[in-house]
DNA sequence: TATATATCCTATAAAAAAGATAGGAATTAT
DNA sequence: ATAATTCCTATCTTTTTTATAGGATATATA
């Protein structure tokens, strides 16, 4: 299951891409608006802003925003950044691999082709860029 | 990612089915050829039964087997006993449903048909059967 | 029937991860 | 100068995960 962490994250994205204002935004206005604890929030924006997801502004009348455009934002993105891996199984992933502690051997392990398979089909969906996530009811 | 707990039930499953003994399988034994904690793997077993995956036989020689034909039993199902949900959002699981705390409506969430489509995906392969589940390097 | 081998059950402990908060330093517009 | 704000490190709390303990119950078989 996806983290609180992330969907905050992901709320919080899909936030300063609907508000492309010419000032920043601030923590506290995203705080309050998404109903995020604020220090949490902080800590979030911190991780997004060091995954090169959002910019920041200091000082009074500073705030965040996206660092690139929306259509270079996917959800894929923001759960790696906060979550980690996609995939269920360290040994298959792209950017966090690691060896299973619990496999002897990978060449002959029965899952992980199955899950190999799980991580490519969840990734080509979560890839996709947050502009295509209209509004539902359209 | 699978926890520790479903990736072991998963070797559990997958050595019975290798095993179609005349005899049960002890948890000792299993415990033992998979490098899974004895105590902990009787814990899983014991989730296992109670969701009908194994069945089991007590007393001396006693031990456990497939509930059922490997062909009607999929990695999904162990998973699901084990973890809960696949889906990695609550509002849209098939048997774990909940409403997300964090979202006020359902209809206008922006994530949820994306999640919605990525759970379709994932089921769709992990509910194979595990006879399809062939060794690798065939 | 005694014994050894098992499952079964409840409870607890230990470790790790997730979620949240605290306090203050540094920056900047006004 | 002041107020608003990001930035940083540290800590705390709660929940989940992983694992263990101890014993009750059942059963094959010698
Ligand atoms: S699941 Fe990773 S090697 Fe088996
Ligand atoms: S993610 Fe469940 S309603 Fe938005």
């Amino acid at each position: 299951m996806l983290s609180k962490k992330a969907k905050y994250a992901i709320k919080t994205i899909l936030f300063l891409q609907d508000h492309p204002d010419l000032l920043p935004i601030s923590a506290k206005a995203i705080a309050e608006k998404e109903h995020i604890p604020y220090k949490f929030l902080e800590n979030i924006l911190r991780d997004l802003k060091s995954h090169q997801l959002v910019k920041s502004i200091r000082g009074a009348e500073g705030g965040y925003a996206l660092a690139k455009d929306p259509s270079q934002i996917s959800i894929a993105q923001v759960m790696r950044a906060m979550d980690g891996p996609i995939a269920l199984i360290p040994c298959i992933s792209e950017r966090f691999y690691e060896s299973c502690a619990e496999c002897e051997d990978e060449e002959t392990c029965r899952i992980r082709r199955l899950f190999a398979e799980v991580r490519t089909e969840m990734v080509e969906i979560l890839e996709r860029p947050i502009t295509t996530l209209a509004k539902e009811r359209e």
